[in-house]
DNA sequence: CTGTTAGCGCTTTCAC
DNA sequence: GTGAAAGCGCTAACAG
């Protein structure tokens, strides 16, 4: 790797001292202009740019955002790292993007990681073996340092920091009582991720739909991903359905690959809404109608609450929490 | 942000030189073994940790990848970043991911940006437009530089450095040569990414698998995303295919779901065979058989190359081009 | 106007 | 065995 120009050289040719180089790309009106004009020159010829590490180093800034995600395959999370990688880019930031496949292992080495890399925030979103353990010790010890960090859509109480979550509860509810309008009567609730905050959330949410209301609820939480399509036409055969609220992506799309299997008729014998709006929705036949999570707002969000936190690095700053507003689109898997 | 713990306030509260403190935590044998145990105690006791920073700084490596990719919101893309990150991490290092959209100008400013952080080399997929314009000097710079870099996927061949690529030719051919054997003779090829290297060698495999048969090929170019439905379902009224081949995920996708509108009952009427192999094969009615690119794969390998290179930074290392096999996976969707 | 100096946190050579 | 000193590339306070 060859090496790139130094202040330093820039000096040496120029036979100025290093710090009137310095002060000249900067512009500093202390010196001549004449003495600019020809540092500029030199500099621009080398390409100069300042070594990063270097500067860092000085002002314990490095412009990086430390991200961390449970997943990358998943639509959602994918767009949240859309997201958040824009706005960090129009901000100047750089993102360290580390992903811990749901483990809470891999989540405390990265945060160390990360950590000790001198990210200038984080950017979390838990894995779900973190919640289910519900150990945070890593959280805790940011927070100790003063270290910015908001989580987003995964979130816990326990530690006290910027939050930028979705209103699950209420997106649910009104997905429900949007089925319930429509005239269902005994829906299904579907799920691949029942230990997840947001699966609570959700399921709370229907059951506040449902309350005093002649409707029928029946829960389902499917045991492995691998063996989906099975369960869920189990489920769907000994129940007798006219809707199905998918907790997530997958499960929709699979129970409308069910129905077809089952020859039932989407939206006329049973209409089906999917949680977050996804590729799948997009390109399931009929088309899925969702609730949009706004998985791109979301990450954008975060990314301007952290870097706000960074750039006024307060005493006394107090952590909040920004609930992002969900939308029921309407496609064509509902009546 | 609380200061994190450095090798001067060890050295003071322990009464020792910062360079014996270094040492010790190296258990250099040129130190006392009583020493190295009180400095160790002590480093366990505020949990030191170097500062990657000056370690940079000092070494030149950051142990950081720069990763630069078209997109994020594609299955194929978010699958190499997830077999990326998942290799980077096991050699330990961190990967800065940027996402270009597909536009020159973004691809120039991060390789730019990335290599003034000091990354310590790059993973890159070319974006579209930079295809397009033929432009690439910024890799030429890197090129000078010698900062190790590997292209992977989209690549080009005036740029002379590490490739990882799918043997996109041979895995089209195959792909239509199975098509044919199982008994189509209209066969429809359909693409929104006519403009990238990837598209055209795709569209030379096929036409070399229908050479010298009595086999129709009846290429399909989409305008834009948004109307992909309208322009397929009147391509598809307007010829009478048996088998269509979908150069992308989406592509395949939409005919499939355009065949359910028409009536068309696959695979008895009409076989569908889709490029990657992503979550909306898996997913579709009936489910896609696809060619897997195996894009998990491509990324570990982009990754292997890179870090082999970058360790063993040899003055007249000869790039080399690596090609992953494609396979063939059969679901529903194909006789 | 320009230069000297100290220091960010670490590694490493060389003295003692 | 331990420590002083230089240096990675930069900034900034202070001298001149």
């Amino acid at each position: 790797m060859r090496k790139k120009v130094t202040l330093k050289q820039l000096a040496k040719e120029l036979n100025l001292s290093i710090s009137t180089v310095s002060k000249s790309l900067k512009n500093d009106p202390e010196i001549s202009q004449k003495t600019i004009n020809r540092v500029h020159e030199l500099a621009d010829f080398y390409n100069y740019k300042p070594n990063a590490l270097a500067v860092s180093l000085k002002s314990s800034r490095t412009k990086t955002i430390g991200v961390i995600l449970p997943e990358i395959l998943n639509h959602f999370f994918a767009k949240a790292l859309y997201g958040i990688e824009k706005e960090a880019s129009n901000h100047g930031y750089k993102i360290l993007t580390c992903i811990t496949n749901e483990s809470y292992d891999k989540e405390v080495e990265y945060v160390e990681m990360l950590n000790y890399s001198s990210v200038d925030g984080f950017i979390v979103a838990l894995s779900e073996e973190t919640q289910v353990l519900n150990k945070f010790d890593h959280y805790a010890a940011l927070k100790r340092d003063k270290v910015p960090m908001v989580m987003f859509d995964r979130v816990i109480d326990e530690i006290d920091c910027d939050k930028v979550i979705v209103d699950d509860e209420n997106a649910s509810k009104n997905a429900v009582q949007y089925l319930i309008d429509s005239g269902c009567s005994k829906i299904g609730l579907i799920t691949t991720i029942g230990d997840l905050s947001v699966a609570k959330h959700r399921i709370q949410g229907a059951k506040a739909a449902v309350a005093d209301k002649d409707v029928e609820l029946h829960e389902f939480k499917l045991k492995g991903a691998s063996r989906a399509e099975e369960e869920i036409l189990a489920f769907l055969k000994s129940t007798d359905l006219d809707a199905v609220l998918g907790l997530d992506e997958t499960s929709a799309a699979v129970t409308i690959n069910s129905c077809h299997r089952l020859g039932y008729k989407i939206p006329k014998d049973i209409s089906v809404i999917g949680f977050t709006d996804g590729l799948l929705s997009k390109h399931s036949f009929p088309k899925l109608s969702t609730v949009s999570q706004h998985a791109e707002d979301l990450g954008e969000r975060a990314v301007q609450v952290l870097i706000n936190n960074i750039e006024n690095d307060d005493e006394k700053y107090v952590p909040k929490t920004q609930i992002v507003k969900t939308s029921l689109i309407l496609r064509d898997s509902t009546n």
